[in-house]
DNA sequence: CCAACATTTCAACTATCCTTGAAATATGGA
DNA sequence: TCCATATTTCAAGGATAGTTGAAATGTTGG
């Protein structure tokens, strides 16, 4: 993954309103939800909501199909998953930052 | 770790040259680096440096001590860790995000 | 075709981010 | 003390992001 790419899909969940709608939608699962229904359950104004899921798009953290006259968002978890190996790989040290036995102490190798 | 937290972080980390600054500062362990080296090793200015500097120490992801003239930061792996749980359990769907046993080169589970 | 619904686009505005260079602060050594 | 080094602060400027409401687009069913 490029340094780019992660950067723009940090961007992109970088922002309150973006990061809840990303959570809903790996909620929802492949399935995904319509634009409609994000908005409910976000309360985010819809033309502001639109914005804010080009953004996610245009990051590659979401993906859209058209059915009937909704507007089908679900989130792409191969994108996610490139992004936490990204940040796991050079932003952690390689190892130690598996969350799932958690040292998180402070002492591990060096450089 | 709280929502605000983890937007605080994840903007501190969107953009270049902070993640470049950041990478530096793991691959350079908890022994740290001089704000002057991560300049030499960045090419980024000096006042611009301690702008972005401040932004990751803002965002709890660097941590800084005098040493002489020096100001040494270094990462917080700790931080790290708690972002990268967060993201993992609520951008990812919980467990099929962790990149510990698994490679994490390339090439992961397909879709 | 027309009407209703779902979503996106647009323009205007405010707010915030980032860069730059000069000046300020702080520390160590002669 | 005085000077050199290391880092931060400050103010000014341009660039970018986000919100809002109105208008436009696209879709379905009558």
């Amino acid at each position: 993954m490029e340094t780019k790419t992660v950067v723009t899909a940090l961007a992109a969940l970088a922002h309150e309103s973006r990061l809840g709608v990303f959570r809903a939608l790996v909620q929802a699962g492949p399935a995904g939800l319509a634009a409609g229904r994000i908005g409910e359950l976000t309360g985010i104004a819809p033309s502001s909501l639109s914005f804010h899921l080009k953004e996610l798009a245009h990051a590659g953290l979401v993906s859209s199909r058209q059915a009937g006259r909704f507007v089908i968002y679900s989130a792409r978890f191969d994108a996610m998953n490139g992004l936490l190996a990204y940040l796991t790989e050079n932003c952690c040290g390689g190892e130690p930052c598996c969350p799932s036995s958690l040292n998180a102490s402070g002492k591990d190798q060096a450089s």
